[in-house]
DNA sequence: CCGCGCCAATAGAACGTTCCAAAAGACAGT
DNA sequence: ACTGTCTTTTGGAACGTTCTATTGGCGCGG
């Protein structure tokens, strides 16, 4: 059980020579060629297990002058909602023979950019990345111009035309109030986000469409912006609940928000979906098991992903370095924290 | 702003045609040698530029025999533990000038063995894993015996001596029941985990041996397995509420679980650290926003990352592919979650 | 017995770096 | 002018694959 000496690694030539054959026969029965007798095929392989070899990726790559690797930016991986899409991303990169690489950028547009040289003097194939806030337009443009295939999820990136892989924000707002507006609730805001955010934009205009398809004035709405956490939402909220003649219902920017609203609620006392209606949007797995369980806009994140890593294939496949967006269907999961139709103490102020 | 067409890579031998120099000089300049005169450096600098030149690492690697590859494999990327984990190695390594590569295996073995295969292939320099669970003992063998420095996190593989870094397991559990002694508590709980996990072994010794302390008989405290997510644990409290003479506290096996636990107390009407006091494990982020805030035992997870990195990069760097286990220290967070002293209805159903 | 086609196997040149050994320059001392 | 020392630059052989073109062997029809 001691240590084994670092011995180099066993090459091609090696069970060329231990099979008896060349080493352009060795390679033909890596890849499975088909021209190769089965006799001989048996006799490499029988080395190749003796011997221990391990397939070096770096000098096929060299060779070939393409590679397997993608590369997945997300910007922050501590985020579950985009854990997940990471997840969902890799899944379907493993799955098509690809070696994915994944890295956070923790928002960091500096992180962002050496994450990028990096990936691209490692020589991936294509790349998946959910840009960091406050990205310079330009920051694709190296990858792009040399041919990269490159997909955005959740964010857009300013006058590029590199395909993106959403949820449909716009329709998920709408669902959101449409069905706050049935349960009889008239003041409602949207509350967290950060006010430069493109996917809040996008969400607070399907929001005041909804509020105007209704009749009500949208810019009487009130909508507060804060950092996308639970501090946030709970900020907001109290922002909110100071105004006089206060919403009785949210919509929030995400779930991690709504999670922070609901938390904010409770300390003044106020059950969420009773005194107070609260929708997220993504319908993160946490979603499901919190208290009370959110209503949220379901985005089917590792679809999204799947969605996202498949376009992304399919441009390297092609060597078509543009592709169409995708809207992914959104809907709405009715759990306990919008409440029941306008719970009775939602007038308690009015 | 149409595609640029793909046109090939700008090499070493361009940059030094279009400088005037050898290819030589160039790959000096790269690295940044001393012994190469400004006037010239200043001039392949200008041909880099100029060209787009962007650097073939997987060249560089492959002439090296050695690479700036290091791998992480996370079993569960999307529990906020793993991910913090993630984080904080990633950033260890992108420091020190290593590209490191996420993989997520979801628990599955099965996966994880096709990733460390892919990660021998790519030439990793090191590797940080957190094992699925069910990984068998030879499963690092491979890896091992090519001298590549392996170091596992959280888990410990049975019968190899692979350098581990976690948390001081048995100290967590013994922190945390003796606090709820202090407060009173006679009847206290261990709930979730997977009953083969050994991380849960690790901590129910601690459980046992603290209650052994306090003179209380550790075989007859309840002891309840679970899957470490929420349902598990809101599901190992029901189990445990309808024995007769139920316990009053639980130490919950991590964080997740002790979340669950605190959703089927209020399920059930119970305040958690009013009628029955929860502590947890880990002391993930969401832990210091939760309702009520739980108490918990705090583990630094970025910091046993940055941990397990420099690890790897001390035996990278030495070539020796052996190191000393770490036991990261750990504190008790003391929230809400289990109460002041002896709360007046806990002992509701003596 | 020749020529043809087919199959299986092979030689050897790439791919873009690094690095060793050695060449070329520069300058001083004799 | 020659030697020696130091600095700067260079040629060319690696590294472990893939791939193109080619060889050798074999069976078969003429």
């Amino acid at each position: 059980m001691a240590a084994a000496p670092p011995r180099d690694r066993v090459t091609i030539v090696e069970i060329a020579a231990a099979a008896g054959v060349s080493k352009s026969t060795v390679s033909l029965v890596l890849k499975g060629s088909e021209s190769v007798r089965p006799s001989t095929r048996d006799r490499v392989n029988a080395a190749i297990r003796d011997l221990g070899y391990v397939y070096n990726r770096g000098a096929a790559n060299l060779r070939r002058a393409r590679s397997n690797m993608v590369g997945m930016i997300i910007h922050d991986l501590i985020n579950p909602f985009c854990a997940e899409l990471a997840v969902g991303i890799e899944r379907s990169f493993q799955a098509a023979g690809y070696v994915p690489f994944i890295a956070n950028t923790a928002e960091s547009p500096v992180r962002q950019a050496e994450v990028i040289k990096l990936m691209r003097e490692q020589g991936v194939a294509g790349l998946i990345i959910s840009a960091a806030r406050g990205t310079p337009d330009e920051a694709l443009d190296g990858l792009v111009g040399a041919g990269v295939p490159v997909v955005m999820t959740m964010r857009r990136l300013g006058g590029r035309h590199i395909p993106v892989v959403g949820p449909d924000n716009r329709l998920g707002a709408r669902l959101a109030v449409e069905r706050l507006l049935e349960l009889g609730h008239r003041r409602i805001a949207f509350l967290g986000g950060y006010a430069d955010s493109g996917v809040r934009a996008e969400r607070l205009e399907g929001f005041r469409a909804a509020l105007a398809n209704a009749g009500l004035d949208p810019d009487s709405a009130v909508a507060i912006a804060s950092v996308p956490t639970r501090e946030g939402g709970a900020q907001a909220l109290e922002t909110v609940l100071a105004q006089r003649n206060p919403p009785t219902a949210a919509v929030c920017f995400n779930d991690i928000v709504a999670f922070g609203v609901c938390l904010g609620l409770r300390r003044r006392g106020i059950q969420p979906g009773r005194g107070f209606a609260v929708i997220g949007f993504d319908d993160v797995q946490e979603a499901l098991h919190a208290d009370p369980p959110l209503t949220t806009i379901a985005v089917d994140v590792m679809g999204l992903g799947e969605r996202a890593a498949q376009t992304v294939l399919r441009m390297i496949e092609t060597g078509r370095n543009t592709a169409e967006d995708h809207v992914g269907a959104v809907h709405l999961a009715v759990r306990e924290s919008c409440g029941g139709i306008m719970p009775e103490r939602a007038e308690r102020r009015a």
